[in-house]
DNA sequence: TCCTAGTGGTTGAACTCTCAACAAGTTACT
DNA sequence: AGTAACTTGTTGAGAGTTCAACCACTAGGA
């Protein structure tokens, strides 16, 4: 796109901005590639699938209302539910029903789910350094905790 | 998962870093979800596809070689390959030969795919400063820019 | 020239995700 | 109690992406 003069209509973005955009944008997605391209490979899993698990292996009792458990992996009622069906075929995740309110439903997190969780964890973290954290000092993980953070929605 | 002691076998994260993996991961998915659907809800196509035509438009004679636009779009051959196919049935892209080497593809703009691009542009830079650049002050995008910047895969 | 290795790009099947529609249960109001 | 509005979660179809296999072409030697 060329860029429109300083008065057109939409407001366009400053140069700074420009160059964190496209710099933000290459990376999430080589992030998502690789991160991806690992965790299937060598656990049989999307990187979705993964954070559905480690939320769960963190929750009282591995056991997580699907709404939380949406809210905790930052995805949609309907990916999450996908997600849990695929994983209850694994045999990772088990759904109960919820105690109290009878729409709810409960995600627990099966002793085979942890074992793979803990078996994939590894080599997801050697991914995770790799692509981010081993190219960036301390200052750089601090800017970036302390962007971010700002960044997270307003509850 | 809960953290394992301090020489566990796996280099584990940083407090700092993990606080910033998650902010990170966390935002990368609203991000994602954002624009996908702001961009089909509008304009009839993923982000994928917008940022084909973006760097198309912006090539000379909005023209690149299959393998250049699969590198500015930071994707695989693979995705590149059906986005173009999907984008040229909408006519908004087009196929032709590569001068010389009769293996390689060139993807060209059209018209119709440039109006696409030109309408789609206003919404989508808007909901990229709605979810971003509208949070964050002057210095946190200077940052931004340093840290994914130093982040660029070494060429 | 011939042959091998490498490059550029496409294809189809399997899988994940989105969207819209829906079912079931709860809450709030009258 | 009755009912309208909202919440929770699921489903199926359609669309995008991945992976592996593949074809066509080029390059680099014997």
């Amino acid at each position: 796109m060329s860029i429109p003069g300083p008065d057109a209509t939409p407001r366009w973005l400053t140069d700074d901005q420009q160059r964190a955009w496209r710099a933000l944008l290459a990376f999430v997605t080589r992030l998502d590639d690789h991160l991806d391209r690992q965790l299937q490979r060598d656990a049989g899993m999307p990187h979705a699938y993964y954070q559905v698990l480690a939320m769960l292996s963190e929750a009282p009792d591995r056991t997580l209302r699907m709404s939380q458990l949406a809210d905790a992996t930052t995805s949609s009622p309907s990916r999450l539910s996908h997600a849990v069906a695929r994983l209850e075929e694994k045999g990772w995740v088990r759904r109960d029903r919820h105690p109290t309110d009878r729409r709810g439903a409960l995600a627990v997190l099966t002793d085979a789910g942890f074992d793979a969780l803990v078996a994939a964890a590894p080599g997801h973290v050697a991914a995770v350094r790799e692509v981010l954290f081993d190219r960036l000092d301390d200052e750089q993980v601090r800017s970036l905790r302390d962007v971010f953070e700002a960044l997270e929605p307003d509850r």
